[in-house]
DNA sequence: TTTCTATATGTAATCGATTTCATTAAATAA
DNA sequence: TTATTTAATGAAATCGATTACATATAGAAA
């Protein structure tokens, strides 16, 4: 029953009547050996049911085949970034690498620490998107060489690989949209302040109230925690306002299903009372009431492309930094009061 | 810039003036250490900034403290799975472990490659939903010894460790919902037959019909392929009969919102024409148009409950086998045409 | 004072693969 | 035939920690 040995290269070796060396040089392909050899050690290899220890070979070679990749996201519960971690996953698993996954619920010590961690695994390199906050301990990475992409979020400072969205522009259509729509007073429910994303999303929205001849009032821009709750309580202040807006731009989905539900339970009609636009377009944003017109991002080209940059950086570590922006776009449905029934299927 | 070398227990015993199986001591507290060389140890670490690589750890030893778990899901697109997999994840926080993540989209290659890797990887357990079919390799790992966890769902056949949820109860307490309100000529939309959690809910489902005097209609009885595809689908089929049900059952979260997507293509009033109940009640649920019946399942305590027993296997090998089933529990809203404008909050 | 024990630490083997360096045999050039 | 290059393989060091075993010292027991 426990009878079950896991067989070694020096199994192997004895068995094919070869040394280790021939024996790993046939599995890593490192060096030519002879073709009656190389047989040879297959068989004993399949007799025994070998298969090489990922673990020793990550030890002793810095970058092999056989390697890790560490994905940090901000909460893999939002369907946001497990669409980006599925894409990951998807790039990893044709490349034969494995991908740990953390979740840094925008806190920078828990960030710091799962790096750590990382680098303690001797992961080939990161994938993440990081928060904001101080960034001392990833430059230092940086100079160590790890190479690192940025999904998502941009952190000016640092040069590194991006693969980001056109958030400013997606934002600003979002709301341009609203205002082609008649709207004059639009309010904004923004995720954390100092977030890459809700920043850029913000300056979309100002951007095309400017263009407008809107001036922006503060009364209407509110920030919350990014989760369901914080849309609900951005509806109750915008709502609450003496002379409340007649359309908000929700900057997350969470958000945006936060507002939903909030707005059912206050009786207000939409798009009539109030219209809505989102940013992240999900799987039920057209099972909604009413189906939502969101600014559709790609999450899950985001984790591929991220994927494909680092597995690009990790073959030419002397590559010029690129940044990555893949295009967003609105679909529109009904949650504006745009009079069509215009369904975009997935 | 490239100066930056990483230090092993080597530099750190030659600063501290120890040998480097002090060092390791030290830092895995494997054995006592006078307090004095204690201190100078962790001085000298702390200059150079060292830090045990978890990778040579886990090559020499079996079971540390530095592990990492391997989780395998169907697909981490499905935000059921995504709950399950950040229940998986704190928990490994919290212990300092890795999580490995992978999807096998019920493909039982994929799972079997992936379960060579993790193994490869020398993972210290498994935490998986095992997809249907052939489970010879999984009975191999078994008889290595190796901890599993099956999570979502269970197979007789196997001894093994499991956290599941009353899935027969669970639909059969939505289905009964169904019939108190009136329903007689009630649709079942299953995902892929043969996956455990797809026969279990039906088993549900038929019991229900059954103890109220109700025969099955084995054309009321579908099944498509768990995603929103498959549940539009089985809207279309049902809506296709002469005698078409008054009210369906829809299996699991994604079918449901094709169920609803299809519905709303074809104007069908929801809960007049159509009642709907859902298993797998998710945050959209309650932003849904109308607000989603369904059963809700405690997905990220299906993961969290499994990634502790996993840690409690590890700890304690011979541990009797136990099976762990989680309650569901059925939120009414409107889709069934209840009256009351129920919500709870999640 | 001598013997025994407990405590603290060091030496060297080990985990499982890769790789440098050396060696041998075969093939080619002189 | 001899010298030189090439191809194929092996021996042993290495990656970075852990640990079995050995040893030295201090304190307790005799």
């Amino acid at each position: 029953m426990k009878e079950n040995k896991n067989y070694t290269v020096e199994d192997v070796a004895e068995e094919a009547n070869v040394s280790t060396a021939t024996v790993s040089r046939v599995f890593s392909g490192s060096a030519k050996v002879n073709t009656e050899t190389t047989n040879r050690v297959i068989e004993a290899a399949k007799k025994l049911n070998y298969r090489p220890s990922r673990v020793a070979r990550r030890l002793r070679v810095k970058n092999t085949e056989s390697m890790v990749i560490g994905l940090i996201v901000t909460d893999l519960q939002n369907p946001f970034f497990s669409e980006i971690a599925r894409g990951v996953e998807d790039v990893a698993y044709r490349n034969e690498n494995g991908v740990m996954v953390c979740n840094s619920d925008e806190n920078t010590d828990k960030e710091s620490f799962y790096l750590d961690t990382l680098m303690d695994e001797q992961v080939a390199g990161l994938i993440m998107a990081p928060t904001s906050g101080n960034h001392d301990y990833i430059q230092q990475l940086i100079d160590q060489n790890i190479p690192i992409i940025f999904v998502d979020r941009y952190i000016d400072a640092l040069q590194v690989d991006t693969v980001t969205v056109d958030n400013v522009t997606g934002a600003y259509n979002a709301v341009k949209h609203l205002i082609k729509l008649g709207h004059r007073r639009i309010g904004i429910i923004g995720g954390i302040k100092g977030i890459y994303t809700t920043d850029e999303r913000f300056r979309g929205y100002a951007k095309a109230l400017e263009e407008s001849g809107i001036e922006i009032d503060d009364q209407l821009v509110t920030y919350g925690n990014s989760k369901e709750s914080g849309g609900a309580e951005g509806i109750r202040k915008l709502l609450a306002l003496d002379n409340p807006p007649t359309a908000v731009f929700s900057t997350n989905n969470l958000m945006t299903l936060g507002c939903f539900e909030e707005m059912y339970r206050r009786d207000v009609n939409v798009p009539e009372d109030l219209a809505i636009v989102g940013f992240d377009d999900m799987s039920w944003a057209s099972a909604l009431n009413p189906p939502l017109t969101a600014v559709r991002q790609p999450g899950y080209e985001l984790g591929s492309t991220a994927a494909e940059l680092l597995l690009k950086r990790l073959k030419n570590p002397n590559r010029t930094v690129s940044n990555i922006e893949l295009r967003s776009n609105l679909v529109i449905r009904e949650s504006c009061g745009s009079p069509q029934k215009d369904r975009q299927e997935q």
